[in-house]
DNA sequence: GTAGGACCTCAAGGTAACTTGAGGTCAAGT
DNA sequence: ACTTGACCTCAAGTTACCTTGAGGTCCTAC
């Protein structure tokens, strides 16, 4: 069996059916269509669905999960070193991330008491040093461009 | 002027007025009204903003944070100490945190090309079922959890 | 004492990432 | 051939976290 119908890719990835139809809505996930017109998977789908979770977890949204998965070749299967490509790509941010975390870590305790966190100047609500220019709001998290959730 | 109007608190905190009232809507923040029936914070309100805004960037959902402001005392202004109490209750959240972004790191670029990630027992696919269940977030801030039942 | 910006409420809209349900079809085992 | 579980589509619902808009009121500076 060279090819999965959409429950044994959602078994074989632990991500629901009906997510996996949405994957495919929003272009991230491709399938053949047998006669009657049910989805058949190659097995190179496992990896890509796997990829879209790992890449979820790290906090990365489908939207930029589906650019990312955008520089992967067209027309062969993606080798294990495209893969690797693509998740060496994450690195910087994810060095960012670390990073932002443990400022946050070694600095919170002796900041979140004082006068500072009222302040748009504090450290931890302004990273760059840029207090309260033209900003709008603690993002000392988040890298330019990028939003608390929901926001 | 001891006592701040929405927009002035609203400019102090870099959050939009009508987040403010949504917070007071869900039980975060609460002001007093004046005889025609607008809101007045006090000062103090400045820092429990901050807290909300900080507890979120760190992927804090409202709920958890209206928990953790549960634990103020009532009644009298909260002291540094008990900012201090509060924010130092995120430290082992943090660091585990932190770790599993650097096990995803330090594992990421040689996982993600093998065929391991088309397991559902590899150590990077170790989604935390509560999290995906519980809508959108930073699922990568999540600490390890369970394995997924059967992997 | 009045102009008008700041404020009020309530309902509805928006986004991300899905899930659920209704109503119907496909395909594999016997 | 038949049964039955897996599959299909499409619309609507869900959760978190807000924003926008309509319609109206407050309050402060002139």
């Amino acid at each position: 069996m060279t090819e999965l119908a959409i429950g044994a890719l959602s078994a074989r990835t632990g991500v629901a059916a009906s997510a996996l139809r949405f994957y495919e809505d929003e272009g991230l996930l491709h399938a053949r269509r047998t006669a009657g017109g049910q989805r058949r998977y190659p097995r190179a789908a496992i990896r890509r669905v796997s990829f879209i979770r790992v890449a979820q977890q790290v906090g990365l949204s489908l939207e930029e999960i589906r650019t990312a998965l955008g520089t992967l070749p067209e027309g062969r299967t993606p080798t294990e070193a495209d893969w690797r490509r693509l998740s060496a790509s994450w690195r910087p941010m994810l060095d960012a991330r670390i990073d932002a975390l443990e400022r946050l870590r070694d600095r919170l305790d002796g900041c979140i008491g004082c006068g500072c966190l009222s302040l748009r100047s504090c450290a931890l609500l302004n990273p760059d040093d840029r207090a309260g220019a033209a900003g709008s709001g603690p993002r000392y998290l988040l890298p330019d461009g990028e939003r608390p959730p929901g926001a």
